[in-house]
RNA sequence: GAGUCGGUAGCUCAGCUGGCAGAGCAACGCCCUUUUAAGGCGUGGGUCGUGGGUUCGAUCCCCACCCGACUCACCA
């Protein structure tokens, strides 16, 4: 929409005037820099800027600061406002007297609105109620704002908690407008601070044990390394056909055998599925390769990393995720996934044939679809029964190998591959294994998942001849694992919907096709 | 994909059995030089999600559609 449209609302074209006014007495509404001294946060905490009593204001140590106007306290001649920057908010006092007559009622009273971004130079002292606040000797425009911004009030109430009137809290508009949303509810912002701190707390921790970070393509004419439907486009020079990745595996561990002893890779991955609070059709993950390791090792590797980004994040181990607290320290209870599932069902499916876990999955009230197999169906056991009730972080290890054709057979025991996942607050949030390096027994496994495919599974994986060519190279036994970040962030920051740990949840259009 | 609930001013929300569309904040005008949900007096602002239908008359009732939230299903 453009500013002059006559659909634009009152307040908006009110701006836009204000705007020009700006432009006609020489005020450039949109100037280049501001250099800032200090943020509102360092002003805050730094009680040596104060003045002293007896001091003169030009003696007094001088700040600049720059942010956005948030509230405004006019009173005649002076006024109180709060100047939000990145760091917070602090509170500006200006008068007319100090800033010119012109300056302060025309430039700031009249033609400067909530929204509009300032500079401010002055000296910090604390008000009659004890608030620490800029004395403004100097303000400078520095971006017009043309839109109101909704306007939440806080209130301290007497027991000392914070109450939000007219918070901006709908849904749809927040994600839509996360601009909004970031400037307007502050509990925003410390949310995706810590999905950062944390993803560079697994990244150090992994740099520090000489792992190497890598890139690997997004758009692959073979995709795989998981189950899932995955978007479809094309190369116009090449005329060909290209996915967006599932996953990074297949290449990470071609890296692997190239002779890397350890990569890794936070990737953005494209599944072409529902959406829900726990799906988003793009979504990042963290994938490790680490050769010479299996799965115990990397059991123990998963544990630390973990404990490791709780208490970089919240300087504990333990994390209140909803009603639960979640305690990360290690280590954590390792369950095999069969005596997981007879624990919680009185049931014991291991080796069982394919019509006894129907009947089992049944007698559980497990609806299946008609072409479910055995992998399918325990899966479907585990997840119904067993997954939700795992709160505190568990190891679930030695899956069937039907659900994993990139596993390596179990050393031990037969019709299991070395895999576990790692389940918290009842939902996964590490998948890793023995990584399978049998060239052989890798091409009968593409070959069981080709046939799935041609029998109308289509999240079945397709036979991908050049990682099959690299196996045939030789890699070495390795471990490799993938953490959903968006899941860990949500157990991380307390976060009940996906949407919350994602700056740009994917959305409908607005306003319909 | 299915079910439930919702969409009214820039924001948060009222709106009874169908009868001139409301409040607080924000905006506009005036007063106010240590306020803080600042205060006081006054003013303006609406495609009631969209399109049909019923009716003398629809924000309200009916139908279809769009968007969202939540739950379920698939998936990580």
């Amino acid at each position: 929409m453009s500013s002059t449209e006559p659909s634009a609302s009152e307040q908006h074209q009110i701006r836009v005037q204000k705007l020009q006014e700006l432009r006609e007495m020489g005020i450039i509404p949109y100037p280049y820099s501001f250099d800032t001294t200090h943020t509102s946060k360092q002003i805050l905490e730094n009680e040596d800027l104060v003045k002293q009593d007896d001091q003169d204001a030009e003696d007094a140590p001088q700040v600049a600061v720059a942010g956005r106007i948030m509230t405004r306290r006019i009173m005649g001649k002076s006024t109180f406002f709060n100047l939000q920057d990145s760091d917070g908010t602090i509170q500006v006092y200006i008068r007319r007297d100090d800033v010119g007559q012109e300056n302060y009622n025309t430039v700031f009273k009249k033609l400067t609105d909530i929204g509009d971004i300032v500079g401010i130079k002055g000296h910090v002292f604390i008000t009659g109620t004890g608030e620490t606040t800029v004395y403004a000797n100097e303000f400078v425009l520095l971006s017009k704002s043309l839109r109101p911004i909704p306007i939440p009030k806080e209130v301290e109430t007497e027991e000392g908690e914070t109450k939000v009137y007219d918070a901006f809290s709908d849904k749809e508009q927040r994600y839509r407008q996360r601009y909004l949303d970031l400037i307007v509810n502050p509990d925003v912002r410390d949310v995706f601070q810590q999905r950062s701190e944390m993803v560079q707390a697994m990244r150090n921790f992994m740099n520090d044990k000489g792992y190497l970070e890598v890139e690997t393509p997004i758009l692959q004419p073979i995709y795989g390394g998981a189950s899932a439907r995955p978007f479809v486009t094309h190369h116009n020079t090449l005329d060909m056909k290209l996915y967006l990745r599932i996953a990074n595996e297949l290449y990470l561990k071609r890296l692997i055998v190239g002779g890397y002893d350890g990569v890794y890779e936070f990737s953005k991955d494209f599944r072409n599925e529902g959406l829900s609070r726990f799906h988003n059709p793009e979504f990042t993950q963290v994938e490790l390769y680490v050769a010479y390791k299996d799965y115990n090792w990397m059991m123990d590797f998963v544990e630390a990393m973990v404990e490791h980004v709780a208490k970089k994040l919240h300087g504990s181990t333990t994390v209140q995720v909803g009603k639960h607290e979640i305690d990360f320290s290690r280590p954590w209870p390792r369950i095999p996934m069969f005596e997981a599932i007879e624990e919680a069902t009185g049931k014991d499916l291991y080796g069982k044939n394919l019509s006894t876990l129907k009947e089992a999955a049944h007698e559980l009230g497990i609806e299946l679809e008609g072409s479910a197999g055995k992998g399918k169906i325990i899966d479907e056991i585990f997840g119904e029964c067993v997954e939700p009730n795992l709160i505190q972080p568990t190891f679930i290890t030695d899956y069937p190998i039907e659900m994993s054709p990139l596993a390596k057979k179990h050393r031990t025991k037969e019709g299991l591959v070395e895999r576990f996942e790692c389940i918290c607050n009842g939902k996964e949030i590490a998948n890793a294994f023995s990584e399978l390096n049998d060239p052989q027994d890798q091409r009968e496994r593409f070959e069981a998942q080709a046939k799935l495919r041609s029998a109308g599974d289509e999240e079945a994986m397709t036979i991908d001849e050049d990682f099959l060519r690299a196996l045939e190279y030789g890699m070495p036994p390795t471990a490799g694992l993938g953490i959903g970040i968006d899941r860990l962030s949500m157990i991380m920051t307390d976060s009940d919907s996906i949407r919350d740990v994602l700056f740009f949840p994917q959305m409908k259009p607005e306003g319909g096709k």
